[in-house]
DNA sequence: CGACATCTGTTGTCGAACAAAACAATTTGT
DNA sequence: ACAAATTGTTTTGTTCGACAACAGATGTCG
């Protein structure tokens, strides 16, 4: 060995092999919403929006009087886990529910004037932060991913 | 209304309108790893495999003798979550929790002769599976996509 | 050698996701 | 009109992964 050999600090880290997950889809898009859902979380934390919340809120926003499960239905959650994103949405004040006039079941969801304003700075925030993301992308490539992507769902 | 009006069975779906999530990376990320998740569950749960067990698996055949620490970092897992892990592989006979000789805190795991064979059986399986999905892409466009997400993690 | 920091595996706790069932209101069938 | 089936929401129980804290073992450095 070298002079300064038995470098007990050596990460002597074998690189890993990593066999046929190198070549599976499944795993490696696992990866890659892993980072995205830290830099969500970094991004957004503090002020207590997860990736499913904003889901939700946008949602929410862009079909005003939805049901809770037709929300859920749209983004492929459980009915179950809807009713607390909502109770916290609801408790935040930026959504509210309505009791709808057609099915006394049934509540519909609105933003409220605070929510709308929220989600605009809460959507920027969340476009800044995956600009820095997109860096890593060629020009063209963000569209070629999303077009293939649509095909999975 | 006419005579087979008030179609009760209309499945009067408004489209749902998804604003900025069409155009969110990791929103397409998540709907697409869930379909691949669920894909994976359907086709190996009879066997008591999930991803992320699949994972362990692939790793330590690939890598004989790892402690589960690194197992865990090499897959962006928490420490503690390998340790349900490894006991389940353990009890299906699959993988072995040999005491390490350098290091007395740590193990090194093995694969059985057994879990050698299962693994095969095992990655066949997952192939099929996977190449179902692929055949809603053109040609290359599944190196393209992995070359691309390779760049996220 | 001996104080101190670091590392490994483990446990316990918390919160989110999912399934099944309960409950309330509506719709359907006769 | 009235019983049965359906739908919207909630509750409950279970499972899973992330995070903090711990004891035992190892390494560092004076």
């Amino acid at each position: 060995m070298g002079v300064a050999a038995k470098k007990t600090i050596s990460p002597e880290e074998e690189p890993v092999n990593f066999g046929v997950l190198d070549h599976m889809l499944g795993y490696k898009l696992r990866r890659a919403q892993l980072t995205f859902f830290n830099s969500f979380s970094a991004a957004c934390s503090d002020l207590g929006i997860s990736p499913g919340l904003f889901g939700v809120l946008v949602v929410v926003k862009e079909n005003p009087g939805l049901t809770q499960t037709a929300v859920a239905k749209a983004l492929a959650n459980d009915r179950s886990a809807m009713v607390g994103a909502v109770d916290k949405l609801e408790q935040m004040k930026l959504i509210e529910r309505r009791p709808s006039k057609k099915d006394r079941r049934s509540y519909a969801l609105f933003m409220t004037r605070y929510g709308l304003e929220f989600i605009e700075k809460l959507t920027q925030r969340v476009r800044e932060q995956e600009e820095q993301l997109y860096k890593l992308l060629k020009p063209g490539e963000k569209e070629t991913l999303l077009s293939i992507l649509d095909r999975f769902d």
